[in-house]
RNA sequence: GGGGGUGUAGCUCAGGUGGGAGAGCGGUACGUUCGCAACGUAUAGGUCAGGGGUUCGAAUCCCCUCAUCUCCA
């Protein structure tokens, strides 16, 4: 029996012998594709060929493409793990014509794979056309033979394909194979398209022949192509003999794990079945996500894959298991798919990192909304009540992340049900209100007057690497967004594209040359340079003098000392990268990088905060690489070669299938990148960060400055540090010990002052005792009394108010045109008096409002000269009675 | 992209309707004890995430920003 491994290989080998160019798996993470959160068909990385918005250098491709779904439009996360074929992640096989064969091709090599290749039996296979493709219906049946009985016609949401609204769109046809009528649903009608087990599709045809315009038209393409996709893991279980994936070779020692780990068995149970296959396919998704860069948070695709870790944990929850789990299953799966795809073993550490870190973070979230759901229960209780209200059940899940089947279990243990009804409405409220809110994830997309240039085929060859300037010919002006024959100065800024150029454009975190393309008297000056697709570098600024036209010859010059400092930028990332590595651990994996003339900034996976020895470690690593100066090398290589060297991909980024290798020394770094670098490391002189910081979580950020410009960080620090000590009188490697007695000094006199402060106060307020008035038997004393703030006058009256014994207390203050009152009642009073409110009477008199509680009140206004008023007042209130 | 929650002492958190910043644990000192655990007493520790506004007065009300958690897409 052929294993899963043999199968990829026979489907790729069929159509390599069909002059197909085997493709490597894109990354999950689509290129220029607003649309899309994860790569999830094996068309996705050929959008731009089939749109004709990019040229390939081959126009047969077949590729085995890892994909997701797991969110965006289509999204089988709550179907895994309870029928046998959904899967967030799984491989898709397809072949891939650009305008080269069509229909007849595709479909009798599509069966010959099927009978020949796989030996299924042709006779079970059974075929679906679009209702109105009779091409594609006479070919099974004439050419290939199939009795019409097997063939059927479909509609439009079976058997039509679109990418969008609008654009290449086109007829499908699929082969299904009927697995028998036990597995049937044995309605009558019962035909390949039925939902039912009985006819399973493997494999789908795209024609894709029209292109729709906004009103619907279909018009036909001029050169139609052919897209198809057959789901590995299905093609597995068929070839296999299997009526589940996962009981193919691709699960199955992934679940024998599950059964090592949680001593249950696959098989035994119903419920305990959904958790093995929900665990094994989430422990596939999260590994291949991570090790293609994404780490968890909580927004985009991010979240995704917490969501999916999260979903995996509370599965284990039903086979009893407490302890940490998945990190064991993640490593099998790096074990069996890492043959297949590195970048899950360069990824091994990290993957195991974030999986643990996860873990641990669920374990809090769950606690807090256990928390909020055991105090909703008591209130519910309290009141009477069995149910839990739907609305509350899905703001616990809503804010807390309790999911329901969670809370579920809870409330079954306190006799309590779970309004369900109520909760789906909820849940069905938000969905559409973030429906209404979706605007595409927000990668820019390539501007229209370049998709033309693309369609054409123009692309500029970089000469940048091996000089700085250079003689080139402009083949295409664009202003405003639109192409154009000539340019003249003042004409505001415009876009050159020439055949070569010496010109880095931006990519990889380098920041694209600034410089001057010059004919004569004609001038541009070159503020930015930016690349659409592979080829396409673009030149951006403004022409200074004179007038450029399409076809003139130009000298391009690259400003030399920017970019000789972004190159020991850019060399010094790599080393840092290393560094960071060797240092922390190989779960550090670049997450973003900015390398500019001024300075660079490197973002990487890391789980806490980088403590103060090991950045010092860093810095003198790096330097140490420095000072060995070292020659940096780089190589032109198949991608297959780079991936044995083991050199780092950022897998973010696209390659062709020559890729440039950048090795520092004997493998001290080597990373895939376009980049340009000093030729020794010696050329970057000092190395020194500035900073590190959090970006996101898990994500930690190191900016750092190379040669001229470390020096002078140095400096500065230097001499401020020289300063500081000056002014302290002393030394500079004793500022810090002299800094920490004088805080300790500045304490004490605080404390000092504080306690003269409380002395004074005692003071005069006992000065204050003696204009007291005894007024119907109750003590009364009302003054103004000099203070800063509210607080000191409260301070201060409680004191007196303490030495009264028994009375009221007003104390007024003028400050900054403000009149502070504060009024206090002793608690034996509180019967009679109630400090609020005389406070409310009294403010009134200054000219503003006041209140409080009955021993103690504040209040306010804006005419301090009228506190005096106030103070008689309270005399008058209280002779009178009127309180 | 849209919604909800949280941010207060080293940690976990409490602070109805605006009116003296608190508890428990932990820390320090002293005491009971041969010593430890334990207990008792005392004590330190706060830009109430940051900024703006309303108000006589804001941890509390309103707006903005940031961090963090969570749900949907």
């Amino acid at each position: 029996m052929m294993n899963f491994r043999e199968i990829r290989k026979r489907f790729l080998d069929y159509f390599k012998d069909r002059e197909h160019r085997i493709v490597d798996s894109a990354s999950l993470i689509p290129r220029d594709d607003p649309t899309l959160l994860f790569t999830n068909a094996g068309m996705v990385q050929f959008k731009g060929a089939f749109l004709g918005e990019e040229k390939m250098g081959y126009s047969r491709a077949a590729t085995s493409q890892k994909c997701v779904r797991a969110g965006g439009k289509h999204n089988d996360l709550e179907n895994v793990g309870y029928t046998p074929r959904h899967h967030t992640f799984f491989e898709m096989l397809g072949n891939f014509s650009f305008g080269d064969y069509f229909k007849e091709e595709a479909i009798e090599w599509g069966w010959d794979l099927l009978t020949e290749g796989y030996n299924l039996p042709g006779e079970r296979l059974h075929v679906s056309v679009y209702k109105d493709d009779d091409e594609a219906y006479r070919i099974w049946e004439e050419k290939i033979g199939i009795p019409s009985d097997r063939i059927v016609r479909l509609g439009e949401k079976d058997n039509f394909w679109a990418m969008g609204d609008t654009g290449p769109c086109g007829p499908c046809s699929e082969i299904h194979i009927d697995q028998g009528l036990s597995l049937g649903c044995g309605q009558p009608g019962c035909a390949p398209g039925c939902d039912c087990d009985r006819y399973l599709e493997i494999w789908n045809l795209v024609f894709t022949q029209f292109d729709r315009d906004q009103e619907g038209n279909l018009t036909p393409l001029p050169k139609p192509n052919i897209d198809t996709g057959m789901g590995l893991e299905r093609i597995t279980a068929v070839v296999q003999g299997v009526t589940s994936n996962y009981d193919t070779d691709l699960f199955r020692d992934i679940i024998l794990r599950i059964e090592e780990v949680s001593q249950k068995k696959y098989g035994d149970d119903e419920k305990q079945d959904v958790a093995f296959r929900v665990i094994s396919d989430h422990a596939r998704s999260l590994s291949f996500l991570i090790g293609d860069g994404i780490i968890p948070s909580n927004e985009g695709r991010g979240y995704v894959l917490r969501r999916i870790i999260r979903r995996a944990i509370r599965y284990g929850q039903a086979l009893d298991l407490r302890e940490m789990f998945l990190r064991s299953i993640c490593s099998k799966v790096i074990e069996i798919m890492g043959q297949d795809y590195k970048e899950l073993v360069q990824a091994k550490g990290l993957i195991e990192g974030v999986v643990d870190n996860e873990e641990r973070r669920f374990a809090d979230t769950l606690n807090y909304s256990m928390k909020v759901l055991n105090e909703e229960i008591r209130n519910l209780k309290a009141k009477g009540a069995d149910t839990i209200p739907g609305d509350v059940a899905f703001r616990l899940y809503d804010t807390y992340g309790l999911s329901v089947d969670m809370a579920e279990d809870v409330a079954r243990d306190e006799a309590m049900s779970i309004d369900m009804d109520g909760y789906h409405r909820s849940m069905s409220k938000q969905r559409q209100l973030s429906q209404e809110s979706w605007k595409g994830s927000g990668e820019e997309k390539i501007p229209e007057a370049f998709r033309g240039l693309l369609a054409r085929g123009v692309a500029t060859r970089f000469s940048g690497y091996e000089s700085l300037d250079s003689e080139a010919k402009v083949i295409a002006l664009i202003v405003g967004g639109e192409e154009t024959g000539s340019v003249d100065a003042g004409g505001g800024e415009a876009e050159i594209v020439l055949d070569e150029t010496p010109f880095y454009a931006e990519s990889g975190g380098q920041v694209g040359d600034m410089g001057v393309l010059s004919n004569g008297d004609s001038r541009f000056r070159v503020t930015h340079t930016l690349k659409h697709g592979p080829d396409l570098v673009v030149h951006r600024g403004d022409i200074e003098t004179g007038t450029i036209e399409v076809g003139d010859r130009l000298k391009a010059q690259v400003e030399c000392e920017k970019r000789g400092a972004t190159a020991n930028n850019h060399t010094a990332t790599h080393l840092l990268h290393a560094a960071l590595r060797e240092v922390l651990g190989d779960h550090v994996k670049q997450a973003g990088s900015l390398v500019s003339p001024d300075r660079l900034r490197f973002d990487f996976s890391h789980f806490t905060q980088v403590s103060q020895e090991n950045l010092t470690e860093i810095e003198q690593l790096v330097n140490r690489h420095i000072r060995d100066n070292i020659a940096v090398q780089t190589l032109v290589m198949s991608k297959e070669e780079a991936m044995k060297t083991g050199a780092m991909a950022i897998f973010e980024e696209r390659y062709g299938d020559l890729v440039r290798l950048v090795e520092i020394g004997d493998g001290i770094s080597m990373e895939l990148c376009g980049g340009t670098h000093t030729k020794r490391t010696g050329d970057i002189g000092l190395f020194r960060i500035v900073s590190e910081s959090a970006v996101a979580a898990n994500v930690r950020r190191i900016e750092a400055l190379t040669g001229e410009a470390a020096l002078q960080y140095t400096l500065e620090r230097d001499n401020g540090l020289r300063i500081s000590a000056s002014l302290l009188r002393t030394g500079p490697d004793k500022v810090g010990k002299r800094i920490e007695r004088l805080l300790k000094e500045l304490k004490e006199k605080e404390r000092e002052i504080e306690s003269l402060k409380v002395k004074l106060l005692t003071k005069k307020s006992e000065d204050l005792l003696t204009g007291i008035r005894e007024i119907n038997g109750v003590k009364v004393i009302a003054r103004e009394f000099e203070a800063g703030s509210p607080k000191e006058l409260r301070e201060s009256g409680d004191r007196i108010k303490d030495k009264l014994g028994s009375g009221i207390v007003l104390l007024g203050a003028g400050i900054e045109g403000k009149a502070m009152l504060t009024c206090l009642v002793t608690k034996d009073l509180g019967g009679n008096f109630h400090a609020g409110e005389i406070i409310r009477q009294l403010s009134g008199i200054v000219g503003g409002k006041g209140g409080g509680r009955p021993d103690m009140a504040q209040g306010g206004g804006d005419q301090p000269k009228k506190l005096g008023e106030a103070f008689e007042a309270l005399y008058t209130l209280i002779e009178n009675g009127t309180l």
